[in-house]
DNA sequence: AGGTTGACCTGGACGC
DNA sequence: TGCGTCCAGGTCAACC
């Protein structure tokens, strides 16, 4: 479901409800896909520790914990389905609830994920860091360097997260409608003043995301609950079919890199 | 080594 | 109602 801006408000939403708050007691599923830690670990590092805060790296959420044996950090990355929900104790639990931390404020903290596609991981004493570059903080110079020599697919190149870390499907579809490039060209191929207007895209429709607090194409929530807008603002993703609403045309849906991929065969070349 | 494809999961929408 | 098919915001192992 998650991509940066999604996943930005999520932390934002976590950060301010849970920040100073202390997990108590941790209940674990027994589905394994979801735990990329021992269950064993997961329950020690949480249990008594503080929540510092969270914040996200890339599509993941860091939250930074006052351990009980020193600084760790819980690493969320929520795949495509997965939730934080904050929630009373007696609210009903969730199909596909996989990780329960009852809280000292009295609250839950709850991992929900029907497709288990999310990963949940702690680390002590090693510091997160994405493969890739932030996209809201690499620049433009950067941002040229790393697709300059790729051959693959500008699509694929944008997905990959050993690249920049945060983009997918919808932001990767909306940056390239607004540099007027279609998804299937060759990375490499793109000129300079493409790439240029790809890394502006792609600033703009990040932020503006951010600020309408993400996109809900199915399921997306934040952490209280509540639909993002940005869908609203899309102008290609899952529009195939509708009018390029700027100049009218079809807009298209191929498969590159295995993804949907919509374009406007007008605007974008 | 870089690029491509399918597998991993469940559930919702749609057609018959 | 029910069954089959296709689709979904993400990654990663296994191939070329």
């Amino acid at each position: 479901m998650p991509e940066l801006p999604e996943v930005e408000t999520i932390a934002r939403g976590l950060d301010q409800k849970l920040a100073g708050d202390c997990i108590e007691v941790v209940w674990i599923g027994s589905k394994p896909e979801p735990l990329a830690s021992p269950a064993a670990e997961i329950e020690r590092v949480l249990s008594g520790s503080r929540i510092a805060g969270f914040r996200r790296v890339g599509k993941h959420l860091v939250c930074d914990l006052e351990a009980v044996s020193g600084a760790a950090q819980w690493i969320i990355h929520l795949g495509m389905t997965g939730r934080c929900v904050v929630c009373s104790p007696e609210a009903p639990r969730a199909r596909h609830t996989h990780l329960i931390a009852t809280l000292a404020s009295g609250r839950e903290l709850r991992f929900v994920d029907a497709r288990r596609f999310g990963r949940l991981l702690v680390l002590e004493g090693v510091e997160f860091a994405a493969p890739g570059d932030e996209p809201t903080t690499a620049g433009r110079e950067r941002f040229v360097q790393l697709f300059r020599r790729r051959k693959t697919p500008i699509k694929s190149a944008l997905l990959n997260q050993r690249l920049l870390a945060g983009v997918g499907n919808i932001y990767a579809d909306e940056s390239l409608f607004r540099a007027r490039v279609r998804p299937r060209r060759q990375a490499a191929r793109l000129t300079r003043a493409e790439l240029g207007r790809l890394y502006d895209g792609l600033q703009q429709v990040l932020a503006e995301a951010i600020a309408a607090g993400g996109s809900s194409v199915s399921d997306y929530v934040d952490a209280d609950g509540e639909s993002g807008l940005f869908q609203l603002q899309h102008k290609v993703y899952q529009r195939t079919g509708e009018p390029c609403l700027v100049c009218g045309a079809s807009i298209q849906r191929v498969i590159v890199a295995g993804r949907s991929s919509h374009y406007c065969p007008k605007c974008q070349r």
